[in-house]
DNA sequence: GGACAGTACCATGCAATGCGCAGTACCGCG
DNA sequence: CGCGGTACTGCGCATTGCATGGTACTGTCC
């Protein structure tokens, strides 16, 4: 099976679920995606995503030199991230119940 | 909205159901998608699918020069176009099931 | 009869995005 | 002191939907 396509255009809306519950830093948001079912995102993906949603506006960033271990760089969710979030719900809740239905055959 | 990323990976599974349930060409593949929700597909995305889907050995296909009108070129589903069909459509589900939770931050 | 809209299909080039792979850096353990 | 685990980054690739523009045929309106 080969889900990663389906994964275009929705990692974005994971991973802004993701911090909003709690903030994370990349490595942390990859496992916890894993965790929650998508168990085949790349690691690098994740990174990417938020980099390009911190890029967006969407998360904010602080680094907490660990002193035992490598230095992390947590991510939080901004308001405008928060509204982009809900925004996105709705966008994937509509296109999800429109595809269950192209898929019973109900073309209508 | 930006819905467009959303279809990558699920045009193939959506363009399946479509067929599965009549065989059709592609100017009416694209008509029937629109009208089952799928508002914003580009019709060039649908031939695209389809000669791929054709090539892949999922799709038939046999034109019907028309008397009255530019020819159709019809395309009906194979056995194992079913097979894929009947497989994406479960990983689809599986799939949605994971980000519905997901976004309603149950990350478990 | 010529312009135009509608039907039907196709090719080309682009943009977005997830991934693989490689590299850097730091830690504790045996 | 090497190794595995943690943590982050950069580079180049593959997939795939889209915009644009082109071909071709038909009927309608002026």
């Amino acid at each position: 099976m080969d889900a990663t396509q389906l994964l275009k255009g929705v990692l974005d809306v994971a991973v802004l679920a993701v911090v909003e519950s709690e903030d994370g830093y990349g490595y942390d948001v990859v496992r916890r995606l894993r965790a929650g079912g998508l168990e085949e995102v790349g690691d690098a993906s994740v990174y990417g995503t938020l980099r390009r949603l911190y890029s967006a506006g969407a998360l904010t960033s602080y680094v907490v030199p660990s002193e035992e271990g490598p230095h992390r760089k947590y991510y939080g969710i901004t308001p405008q991230g928060r509204a982009m979030l809900e925004n996105q719900r709705k966008v994937w809740t509509e296109f999800a119940r429109t595809m269950n239905q192209l898929l019973r055959g109900e073309a209508a």
